[in-house]
DNA sequence: CGATTGTTTGACGGGTCTCAAACTAAGTGG
DNA sequence: CCACTTAGTTTGAGACCCGTCAAACAATCG
C-alpha cells in the first residue's frame, strides 16, 4: 500500500476542502488514508455494473467514465471523472456499483478501502459530513447532466460539456487558449452526450467555425473563446461548488 | 412543532430502514425528529433554485417535483418525490438549493430543521451513514434518469417512468390493475420526460392501445399489464433499493 | 508499409417539435 | 341548474434536428 508517495491523497483533500471545513487533525487523517495503486487500461471496465465493491477509486491521473447500459447494450456515460476526483465514494455506503467504470485513456487510480473511509467517517463526524457532502455535489452534477441531455440541443450540449470539463480541469475558471489535458475521441463524446459520432463531428465543426473550440493533436481540445463557449452552452459553474465554500448552518 | 402527530416521521424511518440497519435507540431518535407541517400549493415553488435553506422537506402526502430551468426558462423536472420521501435531505450538507421544488398536486410537507438532522448524524454515526446512503440512492435514481432521457425513445421512456412511479408508490412490486394514486397531467409528464405535451399524448395513446396503461379520472393512471409495461420500459427496479438491504462491509 | 483507430462527408429517413385549433371535463358564479 | 371559464386532452399538417448507413480520408503505430 501507499507506494506512489505518502501524499498522493493531497488532491482528494483539496477537493474536500473546496466544500468543507476541516481541522488540521482531520486533514492529516485524510492524507494518511491507505490505498493500493492500479493502472486502468482504456476501453476496459475496471468495475462492472452491479459488482460488489470493497474499495473506492480515486483518480490520480487520467479520465474515468461512469457507464450505464440499457438492455440492448447501448452504453451511455453518465459522468466523467478527472485528476483529484473520488469516482465512487458512494460505494462506501452502497457497495453494489450502480454503473460500470472505465478509463477513457490510460489512467492511474488509487483504491481506497471502504473500511478505512467508514472508520474515518465514524471517528470524525465532520469528515463523515464532508464525504456525504461530496456525494451530494456529485448528485448535483448529475442533475445538470439531466437537463443537459434532456433540454439542450446538440450544439449547446456539447458546449456545456466542454465548459464543465474545462472548468473542472482548471480547478475554477479556465483561460482562453487552455488545452483540456485529456484526450477524448468523438466516439467517446457521443457516449457522453447521447449523440451519434457523426453528429458530434458536425457540431464540433460548428464550434470550430464559431471560433469557440479547436481540435489539437491526439483528440485533445483547446478553448479559444471561454466567454463565447460558456454563452453557447448556457454554462453557470455554481453547481460544481469549486470556488465558494458553502458553510452548513450547524457549527 | 410536531402537530399532525408524533409518529409522522414513521414513513421516513421506513425508507431509511429499507436500506440501512438501525438500532432501537436510533429508530426512536428518527421518530422524535422535530418538524413543522406545511401545505404546498400546486404549480407554485415552495423552494426556489439557489435559495439558502434551513430545513429539509419530507413529503407526507402528495407529489413533489424537483425543477431545474435553463437560461430561457424551459423547465425540466429532474426528480419526483412521493409519500415517505425526504425531498432534499441533501440540503442539510449543501444548503443552497440546486433546483426548485414544486408540488404537482396539493401536498403536505413536513419541514425538518437541518440542525436536528445534523445533530442526529453527529450523535449517531450510524444515522449519519444512513442519511449519506439515502442521498446516494437518490443519486442512483438520477443516473437512471440520465440514461432514460438520453438513450430511450419516447415510448420506452414513458413506460419506464410509470414503472418507477408504480414501484415506488407500491413500495416494492406493483400489481396489475393498481391505480397510481397521484394525478399527473400530460403537461407535467412532458416536463418530466423531456417531451412536448403533444408527443406525450401520442405515446400515451400507444401505451393504452397496447393495453399496458389506462387513464382514469382526474389525470390518474392505472397499470393494466405490469409485466408488459416493465418490458416496454426496460425496467429493472434494483436501482431503487426498495427491497433488499445492502449491508455495508463495515460492522 | 500495412493495420488500426479516429475523423469527415453525403444521402436519406424518421422521431419529435412547432403551431394551431377543436374537443372534453371540471369548476364557478349567477 | 345553466352559462361561462378554465384546465386538460386530442388531432392534424408541416418542418427540422438528429440518426442510420456507407464510404472515404487522415493520423498514429508497429
Amino acid at each position: 500500500m501507499n507506494s506512489p508517495n505518502p501524499s498522493s491523497m493531497a488532491p482528494f483533500l483539496r477537493t474536500l476542502e473546496a466544500r468543507s471545513n476541516l481541522s488540521a487533525e482531520e486533514r492529516q487523517a485524510i492524507l494518511n488514508l491507505p490505498f493500493v495503486p492500479a493502472q486502468a487500461r482504456p476501453n476496459h471496465d475496471f468495475v462492472k455494473q452491479g459488482q460488489v465493491l470493497t474499495h473506492s477509486c480515486f483518480v490520480l491521473d487520467g479520465v474515468v467514465g461512469s457507464f450505464k447500459q440499457d438492455r440492448d447494450g447501448n452504453r451511455q456515460i453518465v459522468s466523467v471523472f478527472i485528476n483529484g476526483d473520488m469516482v465512487d465514494l458512494h460505494s462506501a455506503v452502497l457497495i453494489e456499483a450502480p454503473s460500470a467504470l472505465q478509463a477513457l485513456t490510460s489512467t492511474t487510480i488509487l483504491q481506497v478501502p471502504h473500511s478505512a473511509l467508514l472508520q474515518l467517517a465514524r471517528d470524525y463526524p465532520n469528515i463523515g459530513e464532508a464525504f456525504w457532502r461530496h456525494c451530494v455535489v456529485d448528485a448535483g452534477i448529475l442533475m445538470e447532466w439531466v437537463i443537459n441531455v434532456g433540454r439542450r440541443n446538440a450544439r449547446k450540449r456539447m458546449a456545456h460539456f466542454f465548459c464543465e470539463l474545462a472548468t473542472r480541469s482548471a480547478g475554477g475558471k479556465p483561460n482562453d487558449g487552455m488545452v483540456i489535458p485529456y484526450p477524448i475521441t468523438q466516439f467517446q463524446l457521443s457516449d457522453i452526450l447521447s449523440l451519434t459520432a457523426v453528429h458530434v463531428n458536425r457540431m464540433m465543426q460548428a464550434l470550430r467555425q464559431a471560433r469557440l473550440l479547436e481540435s489539437v493533436e491526439r483528440s485533445k481540445h483547446r478553448v479559444l473563446d471561454w466567454t463565447g463557449l460558456a454563452c453557447a452552452g448556457e454554462f453557470d459553474p455554481s453547481y460544481l461548488h469549486l470556488t465558494d465554500k458553502p458553510v452548513a448552518q450547524f457549527a
